[in-house]
DNA sequence: ATTTTAATTATGGCATACCAAAATACAAAT
DNA sequence: ATTTGTATTTTGGTATGCCATAATTAAAAT
Protein backbone atom coordinates (compact mmCIF):
# COMPACT_ATOMS: atom_id res chain seq x y z
CA UNK A 1 0.00 0.00 0.00
CA UNK A 2 1.37 3.75 -0.53
CA UNK A 3 2.10 5.89 2.01
CA UNK A 4 -0.71 8.05 2.68
CA UNK A 5 0.17 11.15 4.56
CA UNK A 6 -2.28 14.19 5.25
CA UNK A 7 -0.91 16.56 3.47
CA UNK A 8 -3.61 19.45 4.96
CA UNK A 9 -1.68 18.69 8.46
CA UNK A 10 1.66 18.98 6.65
CA UNK A 11 1.10 22.22 5.29
CA UNK A 12 -0.80 23.36 8.36
CA UNK A 13 2.49 22.71 10.81
CA UNK A 14 4.66 24.77 8.12
CA UNK A 15 3.35 27.81 10.06
CA UNK A 16 -0.31 27.72 8.00
CA UNK A 17 1.34 29.88 5.69
CA UNK A 18 -0.78 28.75 3.00
CA UNK A 19 -4.11 28.52 4.89
CA UNK A 20 -6.65 29.86 2.40
CA UNK A 21 -7.36 33.41 4.39
CA UNK A 22 -11.23 34.19 4.74
CA UNK A 23 -12.70 36.46 2.06
CA UNK A 24 -12.56 39.17 5.03
CA UNK A 25 -9.13 39.54 5.54
CA UNK A 26 -8.49 39.22 1.27
CA UNK A 27 -10.89 42.01 1.46
CA UNK A 28 -9.08 43.55 4.05
CA UNK A 29 -6.01 43.23 1.98
CA UNK A 30 -7.53 44.52 -0.71
CA UNK A 31 -8.92 47.76 0.99
CA UNK A 32 -5.71 48.20 3.03
CA UNK A 33 -3.33 48.21 -0.77
CA UNK A 34 -6.25 50.98 -2.01
CA UNK A 35 -6.04 53.33 0.93
CA UNK A 36 -1.96 52.81 0.81
CA UNK A 37 -2.03 53.53 -2.69
CA UNK A 38 -4.32 56.22 -2.14
CA UNK A 39 -6.92 54.64 -4.74
CA UNK A 40 -8.91 55.33 -1.54
CA UNK A 41 -7.82 58.74 -0.85
CA UNK A 42 -8.03 60.22 3.31
CA UNK A 43 -11.88 60.88 3.80
CA UNK A 44 -13.45 58.45 1.32
CA UNK A 45 -16.57 57.02 2.94
CA UNK A 46 -16.50 53.12 3.03
CA UNK A 47 -20.24 52.25 2.72
CA UNK A 48 -20.35 48.12 3.30
CA UNK A 49 -23.08 47.65 0.87
CA UNK A 50 -21.36 49.54 -2.30
CA UNK A 51 -17.81 47.98 -1.29
CA UNK A 52 -18.98 44.43 -0.49
CA UNK A 53 -20.69 44.71 -3.73
CA UNK A 54 -17.53 45.88 -5.63
CA UNK A 55 -15.35 43.02 -4.11
CA UNK A 56 -18.00 40.56 -4.68
CA UNK A 57 -18.34 39.64 -1.16
CA UNK A 58 -21.66 40.06 1.31
CA UNK A 59 -21.82 42.48 4.31
CA UNK A 60 -20.63 40.03 6.47
CA UNK A 61 -17.01 39.84 5.79
CA UNK A 62 -16.49 43.14 4.34
CA UNK A 63 -17.66 44.49 7.61
CA UNK A 64 -15.10 42.43 9.59
CA UNK A 65 -12.13 43.35 6.95
CA UNK A 66 -13.18 47.36 7.51
CA UNK A 67 -13.44 46.19 11.22
CA UNK A 68 -9.68 44.96 10.55
CA UNK A 69 -8.41 48.06 9.49
CA UNK A 70 -9.97 50.03 12.29
CA UNK A 71 -8.11 48.14 14.55
CA UNK A 72 -4.93 49.04 12.43
CA UNK A 73 -6.22 52.79 12.69
CA UNK A 74 -6.09 53.09 8.79
CA UNK A 75 -10.13 53.85 8.90
CA UNK A 76 -12.29 55.65 11.82
CA UNK A 77 -15.44 56.06 12.32
CA UNK A 78 -17.83 58.98 12.51
CA UNK A 79 -19.86 60.09 15.38
CA UNK A 80 -22.31 57.97 13.40
CA UNK A 81 -20.60 54.70 13.03
CA UNK A 82 -19.75 55.39 9.31
CA UNK A 83 -16.45 54.16 8.42
CA UNK A 84 -14.17 56.24 6.35
CA UNK A 85 -10.58 56.45 5.43
CA UNK A 86 -8.65 57.75 8.08
CA UNK A 87 -6.83 61.00 7.37
CA UNK A 88 -4.51 61.89 10.16
CA UNK A 89 -3.40 65.11 11.01
CA UNK A 90 0.76 66.09 10.90
CA UNK A 91 -0.02 65.76 14.60
CA UNK A 92 -1.60 62.57 14.59
CA UNK A 93 1.64 61.45 12.28
CA UNK A 94 4.09 62.66 14.52
CA UNK A 95 2.44 61.03 17.01
CA UNK A 96 2.45 57.36 15.60
CA UNK A 97 6.04 58.58 14.67
CA UNK A 98 7.16 58.74 18.06
CA UNK A 99 5.60 55.65 19.04
CA UNK A 100 7.49 54.00 15.98
CA UNK A 101 10.29 55.46 17.60
CA UNK A 102 9.98 54.13 21.10
CA UNK A 103 9.14 50.61 19.39
CA UNK A 104 12.11 50.52 16.98
CA UNK A 105 14.32 51.58 19.76
CA UNK A 106 13.33 48.90 22.11
CA UNK A 107 13.59 46.54 19.04
CA UNK A 108 17.15 47.44 18.68
CA UNK A 109 17.91 47.24 22.34
CA UNK A 110 16.68 43.92 22.79
CA UNK A 111 18.11 42.91 18.84
CA UNK A 112 21.54 43.69 20.64
CA UNK A 113 21.24 41.17 22.61
CA UNK A 114 18.43 39.06 21.10
CA UNK A 115 19.65 38.26 17.77
CA UNK A 116 21.49 35.78 16.20
CA UNK A 117 25.34 36.65 14.13
CA UNK A 118 23.17 35.56 10.95
CA UNK A 119 20.30 38.05 11.52
CA UNK A 120 22.93 41.20 12.42
CA UNK A 121 24.28 39.78 9.19
CA UNK A 122 21.08 39.72 7.18
CA UNK A 123 19.98 43.44 8.36
CA UNK A 124 23.41 44.51 6.46
CA UNK A 125 22.82 42.54 4.12
CA UNK A 126 19.87 44.22 3.48
CA UNK A 127 21.21 47.57 4.20
CA UNK A 128 23.92 46.82 1.39
CA UNK A 129 20.91 46.14 -0.90
CA UNK A 130 19.49 49.77 -0.63
CA UNK A 131 22.44 51.36 -1.21
CA UNK A 132 23.14 49.73 -4.44
CA UNK A 133 19.31 49.74 -5.90
CA UNK A 134 20.31 53.67 -4.65
CA UNK A 135 19.65 54.71 -8.09
CA UNK A 136 17.27 52.64 -9.67
CA UNK A 137 14.17 53.95 -11.50
CA UNK A 138 11.58 52.63 -9.57
CA UNK A 139 11.28 54.05 -5.89
CA UNK A 140 9.22 51.38 -4.79
CA UNK A 141 11.52 48.66 -4.68
CA UNK A 142 13.91 50.65 -2.44
CA UNK A 143 11.20 51.49 -0.64
CA UNK A 144 10.09 48.11 0.38
CA UNK A 145 13.44 47.42 0.85
CA UNK A 146 13.47 49.74 4.10
CA UNK A 147 10.42 48.37 5.02
CA UNK A 148 12.19 44.99 5.59
CA UNK A 149 15.22 46.93 7.10
CA UNK A 150 13.29 48.00 9.99
CA UNK A 151 11.23 44.97 9.56
CA UNK A 152 14.19 42.36 10.29
CA UNK A 153 15.61 45.01 13.43
CA UNK A 154 12.36 43.85 14.93
CA UNK A 155 12.24 40.56 14.30
CA UNK A 156 15.61 40.40 15.54
CA UNK A 157 14.54 41.16 19.21
CA UNK A 158 12.62 38.04 19.28
CA UNK A 159 9.40 39.97 20.79
CA UNK A 160 6.78 38.64 19.11
CA UNK A 161 3.82 41.11 20.52
CA UNK A 162 6.62 44.25 19.73
CA UNK A 163 6.60 42.92 16.07
CA UNK A 164 2.54 42.87 15.82
CA UNK A 165 2.77 46.34 17.15
CA UNK A 166 5.15 47.71 15.42
CA UNK A 167 3.64 46.48 12.21
CA UNK A 168 0.64 47.82 12.81
CA UNK A 169 1.90 51.44 13.17
CA UNK A 170 4.41 50.59 9.68
CA UNK A 171 0.09 49.88 8.41
CA UNK A 172 -0.86 53.03 9.59
CA UNK A 173 2.65 55.19 8.45
CA UNK A 174 2.64 53.14 4.92
CA UNK A 175 1.27 56.14 3.17
CA UNK A 176 3.23 59.19 4.38
CA UNK A 177 6.15 57.03 4.59
CA UNK A 178 5.81 56.27 1.00
CA UNK A 179 5.18 60.01 -0.11
CA UNK A 180 8.47 61.02 1.59
CA UNK A 181 10.68 58.42 0.43
CA UNK A 182 10.44 59.84 -2.86
CA UNK A 183 11.82 63.04 -2.27
CA UNK A 184 15.35 62.99 -3.37
CA UNK A 185 16.57 65.09 0.01
CA UNK A 186 17.33 62.93 2.97
CA UNK A 187 18.35 60.49 0.99
CA UNK A 188 22.20 60.75 2.19
CA UNK A 189 21.64 61.13 5.77
CA UNK A 190 19.30 58.33 5.44
CA UNK A 191 22.24 56.39 4.36
CA UNK A 192 24.34 57.56 7.15
CA UNK A 193 21.49 56.59 10.09
CA UNK A 194 21.22 52.92 8.49
CA UNK A 195 24.90 52.67 8.11
CA UNK A 196 24.81 53.95 12.13
CA UNK A 197 22.65 51.72 12.92
CA UNK A 198 24.30 48.28 11.60
CA UNK A 199 27.33 49.77 13.43
CA UNK A 200 25.73 49.71 16.77
CA UNK A 201 23.91 46.48 15.90
CA UNK A 202 27.21 44.47 15.23
CA UNK A 203 29.14 46.15 17.91
CA UNK A 204 25.77 44.76 20.24
CA UNK A 205 25.65 48.26 21.18
CA UNK A 206 21.86 48.42 22.98
CA UNK A 207 22.10 52.09 24.00
CA UNK A 208 23.85 53.01 20.83
CA UNK A 209 21.70 51.27 18.72
CA UNK A 210 18.78 52.65 20.49
CA UNK A 211 19.75 56.17 20.27
CA UNK A 212 21.01 55.54 16.30
CA UNK A 213 16.73 54.34 15.91
CA UNK A 214 15.46 56.98 17.57
CA UNK A 215 17.27 59.82 15.88
CA UNK A 216 16.28 57.75 12.45
CA UNK A 217 12.48 58.36 13.51
CA UNK A 218 12.79 61.77 13.85
CA UNK A 219 14.87 62.07 10.65
CA UNK A 220 11.98 60.50 9.22
CA UNK A 221 9.65 63.18 11.17
CA UNK A 222 11.23 66.09 9.48
CA UNK A 223 11.23 64.19 6.07
CA UNK A 224 7.54 63.54 6.37
CA UNK A 225 6.39 67.05 7.55
CA UNK A 226 8.75 68.71 3.95
CA UNK A 227 6.77 65.84 1.76
CA UNK A 228 3.63 66.73 3.20
CA UNK A 229 4.47 70.75 2.56
CA UNK A 230 5.48 70.05 -1.03
CA UNK A 231 2.22 67.84 -1.82
CA UNK A 232 -0.11 70.81 -0.30
CA UNK A 233 1.38 73.21 -2.60
CA UNK A 234 1.29 71.07 -5.28
CA UNK A 235 -2.86 69.91 -4.44
CA UNK A 236 -3.70 73.65 -4.14
CA UNK A 237 -2.56 74.60 -7.45
CA UNK B 1 -43.28 78.40 22.72
CA UNK B 2 -40.79 76.45 25.19
CA UNK B 3 -37.17 76.14 24.27
CA UNK B 4 -36.76 73.01 22.17
CA UNK B 5 -33.02 71.37 22.55
CA UNK B 6 -32.19 68.51 20.49
CA UNK B 7 -31.27 66.90 23.66
CA UNK B 8 -29.62 64.14 21.50
CA UNK B 9 -27.12 66.20 19.88
CA UNK B 10 -25.60 67.72 23.23
CA UNK B 11 -24.97 64.33 24.54
CA UNK B 12 -23.07 63.44 21.23
CA UNK B 13 -20.85 66.76 21.53
CA UNK B 14 -20.37 65.86 25.13
CA UNK B 15 -17.95 63.39 23.43
CA UNK B 16 -20.16 60.50 22.87
CA UNK B 17 -19.93 59.48 26.21
CA UNK B 18 -23.29 57.96 27.02
CA UNK B 19 -23.80 56.72 23.17
CA UNK B 20 -25.25 53.54 23.77
CA UNK B 21 -22.94 50.69 22.83
CA UNK B 22 -23.51 48.25 20.45
CA UNK B 23 -24.54 44.46 21.57
CA UNK B 24 -20.77 43.80 20.27
CA UNK B 25 -19.17 46.44 22.56
CA UNK B 26 -21.17 45.58 25.49
CA UNK B 27 -20.66 41.45 24.98
CA UNK B 28 -16.52 42.10 24.25
CA UNK B 29 -16.41 44.20 28.04
CA UNK B 30 -18.38 40.93 29.56
CA UNK B 31 -16.03 38.73 28.13
CA UNK B 32 -13.16 41.20 29.08
CA UNK B 33 -14.29 41.28 32.76
CA UNK B 34 -15.26 37.12 32.86
CA UNK B 35 -11.42 36.68 31.20
CA UNK B 36 -9.71 39.06 33.73
CA UNK B 37 -11.33 37.79 36.61
CA UNK B 38 -10.72 34.07 35.53
CA UNK B 39 -14.52 33.51 35.30
CA UNK B 40 -13.12 31.81 31.74
CA UNK B 41 -9.68 31.15 32.66
CA UNK B 42 -6.81 30.57 29.71
CA UNK B 43 -7.17 28.28 27.41
CA UNK B 44 -11.01 28.01 27.87
CA UNK B 45 -12.82 27.14 24.22
CA UNK B 46 -15.19 29.94 23.26
CA UNK B 47 -17.52 28.47 20.28
CA UNK B 48 -19.58 31.25 19.24
CA UNK B 49 -23.23 29.66 19.59
CA UNK B 50 -22.94 29.02 23.19
CA UNK B 51 -21.63 32.62 24.13
CA UNK B 52 -24.33 34.09 22.15
CA UNK B 53 -27.07 32.53 23.84
CA UNK B 54 -25.16 32.30 27.26
CA UNK B 55 -24.90 36.47 26.23
CA UNK B 56 -28.56 36.75 24.78
CA UNK B 57 -26.99 37.80 21.80
CA UNK B 58 -26.86 36.54 18.49
CA UNK B 59 -23.28 35.05 16.70
CA UNK B 60 -22.75 38.25 14.73
CA UNK B 61 -22.06 40.77 17.57
CA UNK B 62 -20.72 38.02 19.44
CA UNK B 63 -18.30 37.53 16.35
CA UNK B 64 -16.92 40.60 16.28
CA UNK B 65 -16.64 41.18 20.36
CA UNK B 66 -14.60 38.37 20.09
CA UNK B 67 -12.91 39.97 17.16
CA UNK B 68 -12.00 42.64 19.30
CA UNK B 69 -10.48 40.64 22.18
CA UNK B 70 -8.23 39.11 19.59
CA UNK B 71 -6.92 42.17 18.25
CA UNK B 72 -6.17 42.97 22.26
CA UNK B 73 -4.36 39.98 23.05
CA UNK B 74 -6.83 38.41 24.71
CA UNK B 75 -8.15 35.89 22.78
CA UNK B 76 -6.80 33.92 20.22
CA UNK B 77 -7.21 30.88 17.35
CA UNK B 78 -6.43 27.50 17.02
CA UNK B 79 -5.71 26.78 13.68
CA UNK B 80 -8.60 25.76 12.29
CA UNK B 81 -9.40 29.40 13.71
CA UNK B 82 -11.34 28.16 16.95
CA UNK B 83 -11.15 31.23 19.10
CA UNK B 84 -9.61 30.50 23.24
CA UNK B 85 -9.10 32.46 25.81
CA UNK B 86 -5.26 33.26 25.44
CA UNK B 87 -2.84 31.13 27.63
CA UNK B 88 0.66 33.71 27.57
CA UNK B 89 3.47 32.16 28.74
CA UNK B 90 5.57 33.93 31.21
CA UNK B 91 7.79 34.67 28.22
CA UNK B 92 4.82 36.23 26.70
CA UNK B 93 4.09 38.62 29.34
CA UNK B 94 7.40 39.51 30.08
CA UNK B 95 7.43 40.53 26.40
CA UNK B 96 4.66 42.88 26.70
CA UNK B 97 5.49 44.28 30.02
CA UNK B 98 8.80 45.51 27.98
CA UNK B 99 6.93 47.24 25.20
CA UNK B 100 4.22 48.18 28.26
CA UNK B 101 7.65 49.80 29.85
CA UNK B 102 8.79 51.54 26.74
CA UNK B 103 5.64 53.03 25.85
CA UNK B 104 5.34 54.53 29.67
CA UNK B 105 8.87 55.35 29.69
CA UNK B 106 7.91 57.27 26.20
CA UNK B 107 4.52 59.07 27.65
CA UNK B 108 6.66 60.16 31.04
CA UNK B 109 8.75 61.70 28.37
CA UNK B 110 6.04 63.71 26.71
CA UNK B 111 4.01 64.47 29.84
CA UNK B 112 7.35 66.64 30.97
CA UNK B 113 6.82 68.69 28.32
CA UNK B 114 3.13 68.18 27.32
CA UNK B 115 1.27 67.88 30.12
CA UNK B 116 -0.05 71.14 32.50
CA UNK B 117 0.23 71.66 35.80
CA UNK B 118 -2.76 70.28 36.82
CA UNK B 119 -2.30 67.28 35.10
CA UNK B 120 0.47 66.81 36.86
CA UNK B 121 -0.98 67.55 40.30
CA UNK B 122 -3.16 65.30 39.69
CA UNK B 123 -1.04 62.20 39.42
CA UNK B 124 0.48 63.03 42.53
CA UNK B 125 -3.19 63.26 44.12
CA UNK B 126 -3.65 59.85 42.53
CA UNK B 127 -0.58 58.56 44.35
CA UNK B 128 -1.86 60.36 47.10
CA UNK B 129 -4.78 58.08 47.19
CA UNK B 130 -2.83 55.13 46.75
CA UNK B 131 -0.60 55.70 50.15
CA UNK B 132 -3.59 56.56 51.92
CA UNK B 133 -5.66 53.42 50.89
CA UNK B 134 -3.01 50.76 51.69
CA UNK B 135 -4.75 49.54 54.64
CA UNK B 136 -7.68 49.36 53.10
CA UNK B 137 -9.53 45.64 53.08
CA UNK B 138 -9.79 45.70 49.52
CA UNK B 139 -7.06 44.86 47.14
CA UNK B 140 -9.18 45.70 44.35
CA UNK B 141 -9.34 49.57 45.05
CA UNK B 142 -6.04 49.72 45.52
CA UNK B 143 -5.13 48.23 42.20
CA UNK B 144 -7.23 50.39 40.00
CA UNK B 145 -6.00 53.48 41.73
CA UNK B 146 -2.45 51.82 40.64
CA UNK B 147 -4.19 52.06 36.80
CA UNK B 148 -5.18 55.27 36.73
CA UNK B 149 -2.09 56.27 38.20
CA UNK B 150 -0.66 55.26 34.92
CA UNK B 151 -3.39 55.73 33.19
CA UNK B 152 -3.42 59.37 33.94
CA UNK B 153 0.65 59.48 32.99
CA UNK B 154 -0.03 58.42 29.71
CA UNK B 155 -3.08 60.69 29.65
CA UNK B 156 -0.65 63.36 29.98
CA UNK B 157 1.51 62.78 27.35
CA UNK B 158 -1.44 64.04 25.32
CA UNK B 159 -0.60 61.61 22.47
CA UNK B 160 -3.79 59.70 21.57
CA UNK B 161 -2.40 56.56 19.98
CA UNK B 162 -0.14 56.03 22.60
CA UNK B 163 -2.59 56.19 25.11
CA UNK B 164 -4.72 53.68 22.90
CA UNK B 165 -2.01 51.15 22.47
CA UNK B 166 -1.12 51.69 26.17
CA UNK B 167 -4.51 50.69 26.86
CA UNK B 168 -4.53 47.77 24.71
CA UNK B 169 -1.21 46.51 27.07
CA UNK B 170 -3.22 47.13 30.10
CA UNK B 171 -5.79 45.14 29.08
CA UNK B 172 -3.51 42.12 28.15
CA UNK B 173 -1.63 42.10 31.21
CA UNK B 174 -4.62 43.47 33.57
CA UNK B 175 -4.76 39.79 34.71
CA UNK B 176 -1.23 38.77 35.63
CA UNK B 177 -0.63 42.66 37.19
CA UNK B 178 -4.31 42.31 39.62
CA UNK B 179 -2.43 38.50 40.33
CA UNK B 180 1.00 40.39 41.15
CA UNK B 181 -0.74 43.28 43.05
CA UNK B 182 -2.30 41.08 45.85
CA UNK B 183 0.91 39.73 47.13
CA UNK B 184 2.26 42.10 50.11
CA UNK B 185 5.97 42.18 49.39
CA UNK B 186 7.06 44.56 46.76
CA UNK B 187 4.48 47.16 48.33
CA UNK B 188 7.08 49.23 49.51
CA UNK B 189 9.23 49.62 46.64
CA UNK B 190 6.11 50.52 44.48
CA UNK B 191 5.56 53.23 47.14
CA UNK B 192 9.36 54.84 46.56
CA UNK B 193 9.07 54.12 42.81
CA UNK B 194 5.96 55.97 42.45
CA UNK B 195 6.96 58.41 44.56
CA UNK B 196 10.18 59.46 42.01
CA UNK B 197 7.75 59.08 39.34
CA UNK B 198 5.81 61.67 41.00
CA UNK B 199 8.92 64.01 41.66
CA UNK B 200 10.91 63.56 38.31
CA UNK B 201 7.13 64.68 36.73
CA UNK B 202 6.88 67.91 38.90
CA UNK B 203 10.68 68.52 38.22
CA UNK B 204 9.81 67.81 34.47
CA UNK B 205 12.76 65.68 34.17
CA UNK B 206 11.81 63.93 31.38
CA UNK B 207 15.47 61.68 31.61
CA UNK B 208 14.35 60.90 35.05
CA UNK B 209 11.07 60.04 34.49
CA UNK B 210 11.54 57.90 31.48
CA UNK B 211 14.06 55.80 33.98
CA UNK B 212 11.63 56.13 37.05
CA UNK B 213 8.83 54.35 34.96
CA UNK B 214 11.41 51.57 33.04
CA UNK B 215 12.30 50.47 36.68
CA UNK B 216 8.90 50.37 37.74
CA UNK B 217 7.88 48.06 34.97
CA UNK B 218 11.37 46.03 35.30
CA UNK B 219 9.98 45.93 38.93
CA UNK B 220 6.94 44.60 37.54
CA UNK B 221 8.49 42.36 36.37
CA UNK B 222 9.89 40.05 38.68
CA UNK B 223 6.87 40.62 40.85
CA UNK B 224 4.63 39.00 38.17
CA UNK B 225 7.16 36.29 38.19
CA UNK B 226 7.10 35.50 41.53
CA UNK B 227 3.48 35.81 41.93
CA UNK B 228 2.75 33.41 39.09
CA UNK B 229 5.41 30.89 40.55
CA UNK B 230 3.09 30.97 44.11
CA UNK B 231 0.22 30.52 41.89
CA UNK B 232 1.50 27.77 40.16
CA UNK B 233 2.63 26.13 43.60
CA UNK B 234 -0.51 26.40 45.03
CA UNK B 235 -2.69 24.91 42.07
CA UNK B 236 -0.13 21.99 41.42
CA UNK B 237 -1.37 21.18 45.53
C1' DA C 1 -34.85 83.51 -0.69
C1' DT C 2 -34.40 81.23 3.65
C1' DT C 3 -35.75 78.37 7.07
C1' DT C 4 -38.77 74.43 8.81
C1' DT C 5 -40.69 70.42 8.45
C1' DA C 6 -42.02 66.22 6.43
C1' DA C 7 -41.12 62.32 3.42
C1' DT C 8 -37.76 59.42 1.42
C1' DT C 9 -33.60 57.09 1.00
C1' DA C 10 -29.21 55.23 2.56
C1' DT C 11 -26.68 52.95 6.05
C1' DG C 12 -25.07 50.31 9.91
C1' DG C 13 -26.63 46.85 13.63
C1' DC C 14 -28.50 42.60 14.31
C1' DA C 15 -30.76 37.95 13.68
C1' DT C 16 -31.06 33.89 11.09
C1' DA C 17 -30.17 30.16 7.78
C1' DC C 18 -27.09 27.42 5.16
C1' DC C 19 -22.65 25.36 4.04
C1' DA C 20 -18.05 23.26 4.26
C1' DA C 21 -14.65 21.71 7.21
C1' DA C 22 -13.25 20.04 11.58
C1' DA C 23 -14.04 17.46 15.68
C1' DT C 24 -16.16 13.76 17.80
C1' DA C 25 -18.51 9.41 18.42
C1' DC C 26 -19.09 5.08 16.94
C1' DA C 27 -18.61 0.71 14.42
C1' DA C 28 -15.74 -2.56 12.28
C1' DA C 29 -11.52 -4.87 11.60
C1' DT C 30 -7.23 -6.60 12.92
C1' DA D 1 -7.34 -3.88 23.19
C1' DT D 2 -5.87 -0.92 19.52
C1' DT D 3 -6.40 0.88 15.27
C1' DT D 4 -8.88 2.12 11.20
C1' DG D 5 -12.71 3.71 8.76
C1' DT D 6 -17.21 5.91 8.74
C1' DA D 7 -21.18 8.39 10.28
C1' DT D 8 -22.70 12.21 13.10
C1' DT D 9 -22.30 16.46 15.35
C1' DT D 10 -20.15 20.72 16.22
C1' DT D 11 -18.27 24.90 14.64
C1' DG D 12 -16.74 28.91 12.11
C1' DG D 13 -17.52 31.37 7.51
C1' DT D 14 -20.74 33.51 4.66
C1' DA D 15 -25.08 35.31 2.57
C1' DT D 16 -29.36 37.49 3.24
C1' DG D 17 -33.23 40.05 5.18
C1' DC D 18 -35.24 43.15 8.50
C1' DC D 19 -35.06 47.11 11.51
C1' DA D 20 -33.99 51.63 13.59
C1' DT D 21 -31.67 55.72 12.83
C1' DA D 22 -29.08 59.00 10.33
C1' DA D 23 -28.62 61.53 6.02
C1' DT D 24 -30.78 63.48 2.19
C1' DT D 25 -34.21 65.38 -0.54
C1' DA D 26 -38.62 67.58 -1.27
C1' DA D 27 -42.17 70.38 0.14
C1' DA D 28 -44.16 73.99 2.74
C1' DA D 29 -44.16 78.03 5.44
C1' DT D 30 -42.38 82.39 6.60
Amino acid sequence: MSVVINLKDVLNAQGGLLRSPSLAEDAAQTLRKMILLEKLPPGTALPERDLSQALGISRTPLREAIRLLAGEGLVQYTAARRPFVADPSLEEINDCLRIQGALEALAGELACTQASTQQIKDIAQINATIIKTQGDNTRLHAFQADMRFHQSIVKAAKNPPLAETHAKYNARLWRVRFLSSQRADGRESTRREHHEIVQALMARDAPRTSRALKAHLITAEKNIALALKDRAAITEE
